[in-house]
DNA sequence: TATTTATTCGCAATCGGTTGCATGGATACT
DNA sequence: AGTATCCATGCAACCGATTGCGAATAAATA
């Protein structure tokens, strides 16, 4: 039958109040521990399980933690989310993950619903399209935590965790440019978002530093999709330039062009030099073997659940820390030597 | 400042009682039209939320499902987890998600802690190690909607959703058999769990309807991770039979065993033809490419959700329908090719 | 023995919605 | 007009745990 045991069934089976009965579950100071004792005990005996229900009204906290990302099916981005999932479930918070399939509508949806689940925090990589923040008002004035992490927006008060992705940007860039390409197409997601536009940068901060020159053409903006193939082939038609490299902000997108290339017969690394984004395991299998940039995706979860956890324990030693940066690292492979 | 309105709130400021209140938020149907539009017109002017602990512990159910899968960093079970969120979500539930690390402590853990959460319902892929299963009892106890996915347990009145395993792995061997192999090995994973011990089944199957005898050697049962070449090319060594051909249970290992034998110079597929299983990009991209059984993650999450909804909202014509089978797809491709 | 000081524990309010049942008033019917 | 019917709303209990405050008992001190 279902066994529905409340602290009160308790209370009357052994003769004390539910008052006595909920200390003693909980360990509070003020109760002997002979009674504790015959509380736990009874308590397991009958199979007694907490209403957290209950308890979170009480309180009016969940012990849970929000989530919303783009999408979860891509490598980096469940990665991360394994990190998180590990430290909030060591630390005894569950996790509610949602996506926003890259929709800003769905985000501000998904928002909504944490917050009225009560969520304690809420971890948010946001979505291509997000441009305006006001569903993370309700969060800011009840001062519930609210951290960004990869995709992120800078707010006072809220952690983010990202790698110095400009820096990264650059080193692709330069990385090539020392290779000996002199014409690099950059491949980019949603400039809106701060890891396309800051890799966007880098690559031009590389080329300013050699004296090459950026032009219109030398930019491709697409949703970095395993099928975005046509658009960059697309591309490479209309734009009559003759690329000698490509950085390609993920690898995924790196390896739809590296395939679109070779289908073509085009040499790679001879004809052109491409690094790709994020060393997705497909950048080792592929041939030639992509170049890419490390991107820590574990780290970067488990660092997010930390700085999340310490908020909401209150340590407000990270509160300095306010952006936590990541580091890269380039991982040179056959895609982009010069021969 | 902190936004705490309540039903009271606007019950008081429209001097009404919380009763009527509720009921409008609620669309009930004995209240005038006019005071619904009165009620829910002040509270969105006032920002009101509703108050999830408060409205769960009254009606004991919290609109949240839980979910435990071994680890949510691969290809395939992201892609699951994502098709199961879409649905809940468009259902207007939420999703806990944990891991088990494939662990069953772990796994029992999540599963009580779940269940004290106050899921709705359960959907569980188990870890390698399960092997007893009292962490469901609770949830059977009280009719928690529970269902199990791809790495299932049959229970009555529990539905399932998988491939045909057995039929899958009886498809990739056979499909080896016919392109000229006769010593074919089997890496296969934990066989306590149903999908491997099935894929296994569907080997052997094969193997007898060729008149191809099976021995111990023929097998190798590992973690299938993608750092278990070792253990792969140490088998070969010990067993000192030529095997013509692998069938290896996902393709994160059977890529492990492509590059430990390319390295080594032996030929794909001259020498040894391989499937693996998944589909996973990878397998389209390593070259040779890999033969693979297709296994609609998407697809067998999105009806993973609509089961369980559906036995949510009480739709009992599901319950025919204890076990959904999926199709799955061999897929033939380079490294399993007689040339 | 009387009084102070801890210890242990219970009372009762609280968290914020939900809902069965009762009530008062409006409308309909004979 | 008198009675039956309905509609809209309010009352109050309830969901189950938490917690401030006070009381009762036990132990310690004078």
């Amino acid at each position: 039958m279902a066994n529905k045991i409340t602290i009160y069934d308790i209370a009357d089976a052994l003769n004390i109040s539910p008052a006595t009965v909920s200390r003693s579950l909980n360990d509070h100071p003020s109760i002997s521990s002979k009674t504790k004792e015959r509380v736990v005990v009874h308590a397991k005996k009958v199979g007694y399980r907490i209403n957290k229900f209950a308890a979170n009204l009480s309180h009016q906290k969940s012990n849970t933690i929000g989530v919303i990302v783009p999408k979860l099916n891509s490598y980096f981005m469940s990665t991360v989310l394994s990190g998180i999932e590990k430290i909030a479930n060591d630390h005894g918070y569950n996790l509610i993950i949602s996506q926003s399939f890259e929709s800003e509508n769905k985000e501000k949806l998904n928002a909504k619903t944490l917050f009225e689940s009560g969520v304690d925090a809420l971890m948010v990589s946001l979505a291509f399209e997000t441009i305006t923040y006001d569903h993370f008002e309700a969060y800011r004035e009840q001062s519930i935590p609210l951290l960004f992490f990869d995709r992120v927006q800078q707010f006072k008060n809220c952690p983010t965790i990202v790698i110095d992705n400009l820096q990264a940007g650059f080193d692709a860039t330069e990385h090539l440019i020392q290779q000996g390409c002199n014409n690099i197409l950059h491949v980019c997601g949603n400039l809106k978002r701060n890891v396309y536009l800051d890799r966007f940068e880098g690559y031009k901060k590389a080329l300013r530093k050699y004296g090459l020159k950026y032009e219109r053409p030398n930019l491709l903006e697409t949703n970095l999709d395993l099928n975005d193939g046509k658009v960059f082939l697309e591309h490479l038609k209309i734009s009559k330039k003759k690329f000698d490299g490509i950085f390609v902000s993920n690898d995924t997108m790196a390896v739809a062009c590296m395939r679109s290339l070779l289908k073509r017969g085009v040499k790679i690394p001879e004809e052109i030099k491409i690094v790709g984004f994020n060393n997705d395991p497909i950048s080792e299998i592929i041939s030639p073997n992509l170049s890419t940039i490390d991107y820590p995706g574990f780290k970067m979860g488990k660092l997010a659940g930390q700085s999340i956890i310490s908020h909401l324990k209150g340590n407000i030693n990270i509160q300095s820390a306010e952006t936590i940066l990541l580091n890269h690292q380039l991982i040179i492979r056959e895609s982009s030597l010069k021969k």
